[in-house]
DNA sequence: AGCACGCCGACT
DNA sequence: GTCGGCGTGCTC
């Protein structure tokens, strides 16, 4: 017998190896195995196949032992890891990397340490008996060791064992093996829980405020929850542990460690939502009918108009089924108020999944998934990982978000399309939820692939925002000292909004202080040193950033090209914009929401908070504030620059556009009162602002497919985006000549380039690109992809180019 | 990916 | 001479 083994490697193919007779009945596809490889390299793997087909070419090597008792991945999961790599053209031993959590990749030569006294007192099998006692003398053995001692049969049995005894560490270079948390739990000795016996204590303590202060919060604490956190108990009473260690010693209290869950039953009360709107009632069976029908259903409908509890009555009937439901979300909408709510219907059986958490967090969501314990799962693209044992049902909520496509690393998948595919597996439907979908999806509606179903009103009534396009350029007057940042229209609104008490949120494209310096004399920009691109100015270093490469450099007070020491800021980023509000309007609250702003772990729960309370009155942000913000006191919106969204260079970016304006638009004007946006452009008869205007979605739509049509863009063509990376400008291109050379005997393809990419040089590298429109029939997509990967072997294998990086992106985003 | 092998220039 | 840098090839 033998077996394909998937390693972690990006290796094209998978590797047979072996499968020793005494094996054979063990192994089934799915488990880890150790192997080696080459001369003297071992790997853990997983096995994909098993099969007779014996290798002719060369001798195999044996699958050294098993590592596990089960698969860690079910037939569902490896062949959905199968699809993805087909599909997006990645290395099998790369999606495994992506889809396995690190606690399961177990290195060959991983060592075992002890890391228990030298008696303790633990019920262990006979065989954990004899390995602890080697584990003892020796203080740390490898994996491959333990197997000799304990037989490959027991090993994965014992490993568990010592660990769930926690005798033992993994010693992994690459991952720490999961701990349980432990948390310090203060216990009242029992003598105390007699009233008399406490008030005598009081009485005793009357000198010592503070230890007072702990025993009247350690009441209230213990009323409330049952148990007493020393950290809780610490910040209630004001107190240090120095004041506890104090009442321990008296005996008063005890300290127990306790293992506790990291993701613990929340405390939230568990809501029932209300029932329907009549409208919601129609968009709801709407739907029903439409997934009789088909697979994928898509549900549109704008921001507040009740798509949430759609989705929650969908799950809960997948739920009853009892089934297992995945709600896809963008990357950073996980921490938002969609997901208290969803926490508050599901309570306990909710699990969210989010890429913040630690290797061991991960560990048990991972384990409370496949255990079944979580029937729901919320969770950006990663989520797609999870081992579900059913799906009755995938939502993927705002499927037109670009953050659903992974760019890097590989596998570079598209997590809407994926999860299509997962759920086909499943035999599980899909709902597609946005206000502006894709046109992708669109598409597939009018093609009847899709089924669709829309919810039209705001909920209670609410209004679609009012929207103004205003030009800087006509209010550019000389009385303005930084024309543009803020037209005076703009600034009039904000102020009205203030007065009501209001909140404002102003939407900029840019990170940053302004984008970049330039010596008004020679025109002179600072350039990063590694990439192509001008570098940022950030006030919070006082340096220039790159925001490709993250180099920092120092500011010029002196233009390096001419000498001229008169420099200016061109354009402006959200930090500049933060500086220049809160000047205009001293007594407003200012708070700025990007990446720069929300890189601490709480940050983001805190400006929700301090949102939600009224402690912010001008929000200004980039792309973060358009997803999941849902506040009703927003009355005014701002977009500073719609023209730096509409220039990018990129055939999507008018669907981008409208969607994003679309989007940020329906920030303003929730339950109470009508909302305002103010559009800042110079170029106030842009087609797509025009449509934003009017909140004309399918005129829009109906234009851009015409466009997509005609010039053979997705989704009436697939696109590969073919990706060479060289520190040589000449290699880089060459090697992309040969590709384009080669792609000229291909049938049906459209070949665009090769030429630099919009950033030609990141860290060093230079970077050309070629982008293929395909056919989208599948079978003809096959021999498409068959051939690159053969040409890129090709290019690989001539003389010079073998560290030329190729990369394909199968749909692009 | 990572590692061994071999080819070349710079040095004791 | 030979040390070690880097480009190349291979892994069942």
């Amino acid at each position: 017998m033998f077996a394909d083994i998937i390693l972690p490697l990006n290796l094209p193919q998978l590797l047979t190896y072996g499968v020793p007779i005494e094996m054979q009945e063990l192994l089934k596809p799915g488990m880890r195995v150790e192997v080696a490889l080459g001369k003297n390299k071992q790997y853990s793997g997983i096995v994909e196949r098993l099969h007779n087909e014996k290798p002719e070419a060369y001798m195999v090597k044996p699958i050294r032992n098993i590592i596990d008792e089960a698969p860690v991945a079910n037939e569902k999961q490896l062949k959905f890891w199968r699809w993805i790599g087909e599909y997006y053209m990645s290395a099998p031993g790369e999606v495994m990397q992506a889809a396995l959590p690190a606690h399961l990749k177990l290195m060959g030569e991983t060592r075992l340490q002890w890391i228990a006294g030298e008696d303790v007192q633990i019920n262990l099998s006979d065989e954990g008996y004899i390995a602890a006692e080697a584990l003892q003398i020796k203080g740390e053995i490898t994996i491959s060791e333990l197997r000799e001692i304990v037989g490959y049969r027991q090993l994965a049995a014992v490993l568990n064992e010592l660990l769930e005894h926690e005798v033992i560490r993994i010693n992994d270079e690459l991952e720490q093996s999961y701990k349980p948390r432990k948390e310090r739990i203060v216990v009242l000795a029992e003598v105390y829980k007699e009233e008399q016996a406490l008030m005598h204590l009081f009485d005793r303590l009357a000198r010592a405020p503070k230890q007072l202060e702990l025993i009247m919060a350690y009441t209230e604490l213990n009323i409330k929850k049952g148990y007493v956190r020393q950290v809780d108990l610490l910040d209630r009473a004001k107190a240090t542990a120095s004041h506890l260690k104090a009442l321990v010693e008296k005996d008063v209290f005890s300290i127990k460690e306790q293992e506790i869950d990291r993701l613990p039953a929340k405390d939230i009360p568990i809501t029932k939502e209300v029932a329907f709107t009549p409208v919601q009632q129609v968009a709801y069976d709407d739907l029903n009918k439409g997934l009789n029908e088909k697979n994928v259903a898509l549900l549109q409908g704008v921001t507040g108009s009740g798509k949430t509890l759609l989705y929650i009555h969908k799950i809960q009937e997948c739920i009853n089924q009892g089934k297992q439901a995945l709600l896809l979300l963008p990357e950073i909408a996980v921490t938002t108020q969609l997901v208290s709510r969803l926490l508050a219907y599901f309570g306990d059986s909710l699990g969210v999944y989010h890429s913040h958490f630690s290797n061991n967090e991960r560990v048990e969501i991972w384990e409370k998934v496949r255990k079944g314990i979580y029937k729901v799962v919320v969770g950006p693209r990663s989520a797609l990982w999870l081992p579900y044992n059913t799906l009755g049902i995938v939502i993927i909520d705002e499927e037109h978000d670009g953050s659903y496509k992974q760019r890097d690393p590989a596998p570079r998948f598209h997590a809407r399309d994926a999860a299509i595919y997962l759920a086909a597996l499943y035999e599980s439907k899909v709902i597609l939820g946005s206000a502006t979908p894709s046109l992708e999806s669109l598409y597939n509606v009018q093609q009847g692939k899709y089924a669709y179903a829309s919810l039209k009103d705001r909920y209670m009534g609410v209004k679609m925002p009012e929207i103004e396009l205003v030009s800087p350029r006509s209010t550019d007057t000389a009385k303005t000292k930084t024309p543009g940042i803020l037209t005076p229209q703009l600034q009039q609104a904000i102020l009205e909004a203030l007065a009501h008490k209001k909140q404002v949120i102003l939407f900029q494209n840019r990170r940053g202080y302004s984008p970049f310096q330039q010596c008004t004399v020679c025109g002179w920009v600072a350039q990063c040193t590694n990439c192509a691109v001008s570098l940022t100015y950030h006030k919070s270093t006082g340096k220039l950033h790159c925001h490709y490469c993250g180099l920092k450099a120092a500011l010029t007070h002196a233009c390096p090209s001419c000498g001229s020491s008169s420099m200016s800021s061109k354009s402006f980023g959200t930090e500049k914009i933060e500086e220049e509000v809160q000047q205009l309007f001293p007594k407003a609250k200012v708070a700025r929401m990007d990446v720069d702003s929300m890189r601490k772990k709480n940050s983001m729960a805190e400006l929700f908070e301090n949102l939600q309370k009224h402690k912010v009155d001008i929000l200004v942000g980039t792309q973060m504030v358009v997803k999941g913000l849902d506040f009703a006191s927003v009355s005014l919106v701002g977009i500073l620059s719609a023209d730096s969204i509409l220039s990018f260079p990129d055939f999507r970016v008018n669907e981008r556009a409208f969607q994003l304006m679309e989007q940020v638009s329906g920030r303003a004007g929730r339950a109470d009162g009508e909302g305002r946006v103010i559009i800042q452009t110079y170029n106030l008869q842009h087609p797509t602002l025009q449509w934003v205007k009017e909140h004309n979605v399918s005129a829009f739509y109906r234009s851009e497919i015409k466009f997509r049509e005609m010039f053979g863009y997705p989704p009436f063509t697939r696109l590969i985006k073919i990706i060479f990376r060289h520190k040589d400008e000449a290699k880089a291109m060459a090697a992309a000549g040969l590709m384009a050379q080669g792609l000229l005997t291909m049938p049906h393809v459209t070949v665009q380039g090769p030429g630099p990419a919009v950033v030609a040089r990141i860290r060093d590298q230079y970077i050309q690109e070629i982008w293929m429109k395909c056919p989208k029939d599948n079978k003809q997509m096959e021999p498409v992809k068959e051939f690159l990967k053969t040409q890129k072997q090709y290019i690989l294998n001539q003389r010079g180019y073998s560290n030329v990086q190729i990369v394909f992106d199968v749909d692009p985003a």
